[in-house]
DNA sequence: CGGATCGTTGATACTTGTCAAAGTACGTGG
DNA sequence: CCACGTACTTTGACAAGTATCAACGATCCG
């Protein structure tokens, strides 16, 4: 990466820009890349948003799309009565924007959880860059896959789970994500309140709030309002399979099953 | 449209083969093309698969995309357990396989719910000529981002909506679709099951009955088992929006809404 | 015609939402 | 540095929504 002098991009904060190589693109990305690449001239701008702030907005024009260099963020659907819906937690790696591509504007908003750094792919670029790189457009097509992959994991989840093994399938999700990050995948903060949980997984905050407490009780996890500390995986990998499946006579409840 | 001899497909129905042009397969996108494209001899095969063939199925090698020529389908995603998850019910331009590209095999399943036509995209052959028809490529890339829209709509609905509201939406949804293929909005035929439906929209099938039932007792639609005619538009448009919304004081069933 | 699948409906129990109240953390301005 | 207001979190009691289980009717297909 390199640095040059500010950047006056509205809505940034101010700071030293950076910019990514297109192998840093890849890397990111988790593809392969050939080292052609690798002596290009052709770099992508980093820019910097402190917590709460918006990275693009429903309805607005699109033109780029964004990777999460690192930090927080939440994707956000708003629907006609002007309810939000929270879609994902973008995290480093992830693909912004995609959902623009389309209507040629984006019919979703990010914004920033935590202060975070994100890479600016102007789509054109991108796009022609892919013609000359062919493991660039693999990337490409590989990070959408990736992203719809999600959405299906995430619409099977909301379809079939209870609440209780939904809020257990969170948790394993972002310790995963976050040993992949190289943090700890036992110990982590959350980075969002109990409403967006809530939303995100399909349940009121005050159900996101009981479930986690009785994880906690249960001496599941360790909960201290956003820190989480995972106790016993096992019985956390249990609670994500379902209940609410039909017929099913091995139906319990969270403390049945630990007794048992 | 081209005639040839037949094909040998696996599982494809025996029958004679028609190739689609270039642009034909933007056309059946609903994307611009350019007349550069118009006179290739580059062909995409049809296959027909009768009702309950598969197209591909989990773990099978990522080869191909598809179009949806005709027909309607069903894509299911199953789990550890075996349980079927209904994501989708593709039909006429909806592009199949694209969850495949990530891992380089499918993780999810499309069946034909009724005799229809799928067009096969070999990948690479398609990528490599994105690099001359820029037009083609941003077709791949639109119908993905649409793939992805529809997700994140059906992720914001199974969060946040109740099982009623979800039919209507559901109901809503076919007629649309239906109303793009030139096929009445008003009256038009269920291709799938009480169980199918419930799956795809994150309930029992007796709910889904239930719900289907009470719309038809109000007057709301008309029902014959898989037959439904839509009578009054405007009260399933009502009931899309939310029950389930916070605080929300106007909150009523479907029978007290329709007194008022 | 008979069997199998599909659809409907009812009774009941369980899960989750709703509403209310109180406690806790956090940031801002005095 | 403390006081205060605001936002976030927890917990309880209750109501509503939905799943579960069961039985029966309808339809389709060989």
């Amino acid at each position: 990466m390199t640095k040059t002098g500010n950047t006056n991009l509205p809505g940034a904060a101010d700071s030293v820009t950076l910019w990514s190589s297109l192998p840093d693109i890849c890397k990111l990305l988790n593809t392969p890349f050939d080292h052609a690449m690798a002596n290009e001239e052709c770099r992508f701008q980093h820019v910097q948003y402190k917590a709460g702030q918006r990275i693009y907005t429903v309805g607005q024009t699109f033109e780029m799309l964004y990777i999460v260099s690192a930090g927080f963020l939440k994707n956000v659907m708003i629907d006609g009565d002007g309810n939000e819906q929270i879609l994902s937690f973008p995290m480093k790696g992830d693909l912004l924007g995609v959902d623009g591509i389309h209507r040629n504007q984006y019919c979703s908003e990010v914004a920033a959880l935590s202060d975070c750094t994100v890479i600016l792919l102007p789509f054109k670029q991108l796009s022609l860059l892919g013609k000359t790189y062919v493991a660039l457009e693999n990337a490409m097509y590989g990070a959408m896959s990736r992203e719809l992959m999600r959405d299906h994991t995430m619409v099977a989840m909301l379809s079939s789970l209870s609440a209780e093994a939904r809020v257990a399938r969170f948790i394993i999700y972002l310790s995963d994500r976050f040993a992949g990050m190289g943090y700890s995948s036992k110990q982590f903060n959350l980075c969002m309140t109990r409403q967006e949980i809530g939303s995100y997984l399909g349940m009121t905050l005050e159900t996101a709030s009981r479930m986690l407490s009785s994880f906690d009780q249960l001496g599941i996890i360790s909960l201290k309002l956003r820190s989480v500390e995972i106790l016993d995986l096992q019985a956390l990998q249990k609670l994500r399979r379902m209940p609410r499946s039909h017929h099913n006579d091995a139906k319990k409840t969270a403390f049945s099953r630990l007794a048992a």
